[in-house]
DNA sequence: TAAGAATCCATTGACGCCCATGAAATCCCA
DNA sequence: TGGGATTTCATGGGCGTCAATGGATTCTTA
């Protein structure tokens, strides 16, 4: 199974557009495959930091599979979808593998708005990957990576 | 089931080219393997040691396996997530066993950057194995050779 | 028709791929 | 058992391709 793994940044262009690393884009065309051109991304502000979540069709589905839990016509469900789905775009990617990142989402990631030349950093986390302030993100990095420390016996003892 | 053993020393050269150890490639091969070349070693800096961690397919699964236990959309998963995938560089391994190794990695195990040549010392360790600058491991294996000794006497006291 | 958006084209610099060289280990056969 | 032949590896370098980026051109829509 393909998944988004490591990290890539990226220039965002005076016109909001930036290229989606090339390993990227290849676990997207296997996942969420559609056809030449007609292929997106779904893309929604990360709901406990300041970036933006992508994948593909994969990670579509896996929105659907919280939501089958529940009950049709329920409140909680109604709740639900419009935290999960409200807030979604689907952006394409145009032929030289790049999106155009939309106003909203740029004011949440904390990224340049406007006509100014930024840095945006492409985080691979397994079946969606995440958009971030380059800054932003080295100091998340640096959390994660205490974090991890902690996890360190896990990671050390099973064969 | 084949393991990464003992240490080989190898140049590093002006591309930043190294070549992987004949016995090391076997076992990835083995382990990893997806096809002629679109194989490749996932290597990350080592959490505690100034080293990278290198291995295949096996070690992803691993990876894999710590966040399987975590629920979808928890904080706590996006955050292994970072230190586990986004620290994660895919490096794949050229026609003729060598891979290149990105400046970020270099830094972090403390390997000569830009155009010099250096060398870098491989070390197994059964189910994956480390990248490190020579003399920094020399120094680390006399250490763990003094802590052997010490649980030898240990040992043989209780004897 | 003007402004914004989407598509297309061109440049450049990095990376993957291929071949050549040389050293060292292995094999083979007398 | 020794010496020559063969293969495996590590290493160096050249070249072509592709990805990232910037800019131009066309399309859409108000």
């Amino acid at each position: 199974m393909d998944r988004f793994v490591s990290t890539f940044t990226n220039k965002l262009d005076a016109k909001g557009r930036v290229s989606i690393p090339a390993p990227f884009r290849a676990v997207l065309e296997r996942d969420g495959y559609r056809g030449a051109g007609a292929s997106g991304i779904y893309c929604y502000p990360s709901i406990d930091a300041a970036a933006l979540d992508c994948g593909g069709e994969r990670l579509a589905q896996k929105i659907d599979g919280l939501l089958a839990g529940l009950p049709d016509y329920s409140e909680e469900r109604d709740e639900l979808s419009v935290a999960l789905y409200g807030d979604v775009q689907v952006l394409s990617i145009d032929g030289d593998g790049r999106i155009v990142l939309p106003e909203e989402l740029r004011a949440h990631a904390g990224l340049a708005t406007q006509g100014t030349i930024a840095q945006v950093t492409f985080v691979g986390l397994g079946d969606k990957f995440q958009i971030w302030n380059p800054e932003a993100f080295e100091s998340r990095r640096k959390i994660a990576r205490e974090k991890a420390m902690e996890h360190r016996k896990l990671l050390g003892g099973k064969g």
